[in-house]
RNA sequence: GUGGCUGUAGCUCAGUCGGUAGAGCCCUGGAUUGUGAUUCCAGUUGUCGCGGGUUCAAGUCCCGUCAGCCACCCCA
């Protein structure tokens, strides 16, 4: 046998075992969104790599390690895309979407990143996400919230996730919270593990949710981000968070929350679980008010969010939330005897005809009638459609409940609405 | 990128002290030449992840490597 090959390391097939849950949480995705008016854009998969240096962080670990880039062959540096946001900033300033107007809308498809993989963590997954621009009240950070909130429900995961909020407010007010931030943990440099260190100057707001317990101890009294709000943050927030309690979703206040990607401000906040492991965010997002201007577009606020479907149909999946699966076909054609085939072939075309919401496999491959009937069992019909050389000549059909305590019955060819019907 | 655990039939797994490669499921045939799913009988499962090494002898011990899982890191 020849040497096999292997999928690349972090890159999943979704077997047919697989893809009907994976189909139900996407229909459930798109009615939901479709719901609140929102329109679906889409965009290629490969971009500029300049386009994530700017948008996401030239610091990030995301740029700085993870991303798959490579050369074209006239020596631009292209990235496969690690996020949607940034992507479909860039296709709405291409095409005159964002400036002046309002936009709802939504993607979904592959993301690449280089990571080690992990349970919920893969190097290509993929995301779902919502992106709406021109709006700067707080009632549209709420309606996206309210949006995921719907989503988990219709989902039947809602009991598993809990949702954390924060602000980070304006961009001056984050740098000023900075500053703040880091003369205080200089005080402590010696006793800063290895990665709160690097990021010190690098990305200080990412220490205070480090996962080190003797950093956290240090973090008690530092600065507090909350007090470093401008007053139209500090504003915009309350409104937000009256609105949820207006609209009776649960959450958390968490001041350590900041997120990882630098275009964020005011807003941001994840929805957890704890049935994922390690990997407890299921979804993600904020406001970003700066990013389309700082992407070459003109000023617009915008706010979105970001899923992670594999993690979500892990959940799904795991928990059981869903029905049984349904078998891939309704009827199966079986044909015995000499010269049936092709009148099996028509007979299964003719209920496709009359029926087109059935599913109907035909037995390919001949072989014995024990056999064929077992193939029959195999694929999950209710109904055998069995044709042999007497139905036939007697433009009669042999029709076997497989799943039911019923007899046989043997009808003819034009009153297959009799068993078929409805 | 770092660490721990794992890798044997299509699938789930066993394999003792280093001594001929095993079970269940699945699949195939038969009991039944036109009746599946139940029962009985028979049969096929194989680069023991890959490459080296030690040994008379390696699935078993050692080294390397690849992959999977879990955690760190990071993030959806």
């Amino acid at each position: 046998m020849a040497k096999k090959i292997q999928a690349i390391r972090g890159m999943n097939d979704c077997l047919p075992t697989e893809t009907p849950v994976w189909q139900t949480v996407e229909e459930t995705l798109r009615r939901v969104v479709a719901s609140y008016g929102y329109r679906e854009i889409r965009y290629p998969v490969v971009e500029s790599t300049e386009l994530f240096k700017r948008s996401i962080g030239e610091v990030t670990d995301i740029v700085e390690k993870e991303m798959y880039t490579f050369d074209d062959r006239n020596g631009d540096s292209l990235t496969l895309r690690p996020e949607g946001t940034a992507c479909c900033v860039r296709a709405g300033n291409e095409h005159g979407l964002l400036y002046n107007q309002e936009q709802r809308l939504w993607y979904m498809g592959p993301m690449f990143r280089h990571e080690r993989p992990q349970k919920g963590r893969y190097r290509q997954f993929h995301q779902f996400g919502c992106e709406v621009f021109g709006l700067s009240a707080p009632d549209s950070d709420a309606e996206v919230i309210l949006l995921t909130a719907r989503l988990w429900k219709q989902l039947g995961i809602a009991e598993h996730v809990r949702l954390e909020l924060n602000s980070l407010g304006s961009n001056e007010a984050r740098a000023a919270y900075r500053d703040a931030l880091v003369s205080f943990l200089e005080q402590f440099k010696d006793q800063l593990d290895e990665d709160s260190l690097r990021r010190l100057y690098t990305n200080p707001l990412r220490i205070l949710d480090t996962k080190n317990q003797d950093i956290q101890k240090i973090l008690v009294d530092a600065p507090k981000l909350s007090e470093h709000l401008d007053d139209e943050s500090t504003e915009h927030f309350k409104t937000l968070c009256e609105r949820l309690d207006a609209a009776g979703i649960q959450y958390t206040v968490n001041e350590r929350l900041v997120r990882g990607l630098d275009y964020y401000n005011r807003t941001v906040f994840e929805w957890i679980t704890d049935s994922l492991g390690a990997q407890g965010t299921v979804c993600a997002g904020g406001r970003y008010d700066g990013l389309v201007e700082q992407l070459g577009g003109k000023a617009t606020p915008a706010v979105g969010f970001a899923l992670g479907l594999e993690r979500l149909v892990l959940m799904v999946s795991s928990l059981e939330t869903l029905k049984k699966i349904p078998a891939a076909v309704d009827v199966f054609v079986a044909a015995v005897g000499q010269n049936v085939e092709n009148a099996a072939m028509q007979l299964a075309e003719q209920v496709r005809d009359e029926f087109p919401s059935r599913r109907v496999m035909l037995n390919c491959g001949g072989g014995s009638f024990k056999k064929q009937l077992k193939r029959a069992d195999n694929s999950g019909a209710e109904i055998a459609l069995i044709l042999g050389e007497d139905e036939v000549s007697a433009k009669e059909v042999t029709v076997k409940f497989l799943r039911e305590d019923k007899p046989q019955q043997r009808i003819s060819q034009t009153d297959l609405a009799s068993v078929l019907g409805a």
